[in-house]
DNA sequence: TGTACATCAGTGAACGCGCGTTCACTGATGTAC
DNA sequence: TGTACATCAGTGAACGCGCGTTCACTGATGTAC
């Protein structure tokens, strides 16, 4: 037992499944050690300490879930489209990684901090909404407002899967959910209707 | 110092402060005892110790806030009228009691074990959109993933008062959300017009 | 190919601090007579 | 009204367990010659 094998993986994982079950300060480094079978010495040759094992672990995760859904907003021409591809994505994320969501979720208000101000999901999702408005397919309204409400929009039925509240696989609900998106946040005419035709349109690229 | 004096409430009041700031388990019994100036030894006349303590504080104040909405809601005879009066009194709550509302939240996935499956706001919601979509005023659809939108649409914001994302107070925002509801929820016929008239309609009467 | 040594991922016993919890004690107030 | 005693909210020193962290050690693999 050396070289070639590579324990710093099994920490990464365990460090998650954990924390989604007790929370960062509800895991003890036995907790760590034992669900990567590993001796809880291990754990300083790699990093300083608890804090900073889940700081990292979180902020990889972040930075790569958000990355994903920055490149395939990248992909789609308006706010409407953006938007269906980051949701699809992101359920089927909920879906494919149910803990890693719950560690993100959960571990918040711990470790957030380790995302600088640019790489917070709030600042990201107020953007979006600054260029729907800006193009028309978004009403106007107060943008900070907007972007939590969006945030909750999604977040919020994620958070109920996870917890058995809403029945899986939560992209099932992708429709219902864009439709609730399209109601409270997309631009409509004096009469009522909508005044955007992308947020009609079918998904160019649903990634399955 | 002795009789007279009612240092339990002081632990009371200081426990929600130091776990909206720390988190329950990042909070020590020196923390709670400092926060209400009072010996640690205190806390164990009243209680089992601290999750026993922050359970019941977490007990009594959500059902209080759950039983101050019912009552409200009581009152009106729609969905829509019941959702404005909740939402009001809900934000107000944000604004005067941020503390305690942050407490409530972050400890949620800690605490609500101590609230029973009927007292769940989930269940309390999801109630509500059933009795909507019965009535004709919500839109039919899955009312579990409904319940969870709903939430997320009225707890986000607040969440993002709390940190300072959106602006203060957050009652002003009841027109914007309470509009983002409807569009979210709302029925609609073919011609993507509002069917429920009581959308439209002023508050009755508004807690200020 | 064999030998001697270096490297370094991984171990786990040991340490000591911080924390939750206990409990003998204090002293102000209430009460009996 | 005064005296003697009971009550009980509140104290804080003391205890001991559990936890984070350290560090001397192991032994498999790599490397030099």
């Amino acid at each position: 037992m050396a070289r070639p094998v590579e324990k710093r993986k099994f920490i990464e994982e365990g460090v998650v499944r954990v924390v989604a079950e007790k929370g960062l300060r509800g895991t003890t480094i036995q907790d760590i050690a034992e669900a990567a079978n590993v001796s809880p010495g291990l754990l300083y040759r790699y990093w300083k300490n608890r804090d900073d094992l889940a700081g990292e672990v979180y902020r990889t995760h972040s930075l790569a879930l958000l990355g994903q859904l920055s490149i395939l907003a990248a992909s789609e021409h308006d706010v409407p489209s953006r938007l269906r591809v980051m949701l699809d994505a992101f359920l089927h994320y909920a879906d494919e990684h149910p803990i890693l969501l719950k560690f993100l979720l959960l571990s918040q208000h711990d470790l957030s901090h380790n995302l600088s101000p640019e790489q917070n999901v709030h600042a990201f999702v107020r953007r979006l909404v600054q260029e729907g408005i800006a193009e028309g397919s978004l009403a106007e309204m107060d943008v900070n407002v907007a972007a939590s409400m969006l945030l909750g929009l999604v977040l919020q039925p994620a958070i109920a899967s996870i917890y058995g509240q809403v029945s899986n696989p939560v992209l099932e609900h992708v429709p219902a959910i864009m439709r609730a998106i399209e109601g409270a946040l997309g631009r409509r005419d004096s009469a009522g209707r909508q005044v955007c035709r992308s947020w009609q349109s079918e998904p160019s690229s649903v990634a399955r």
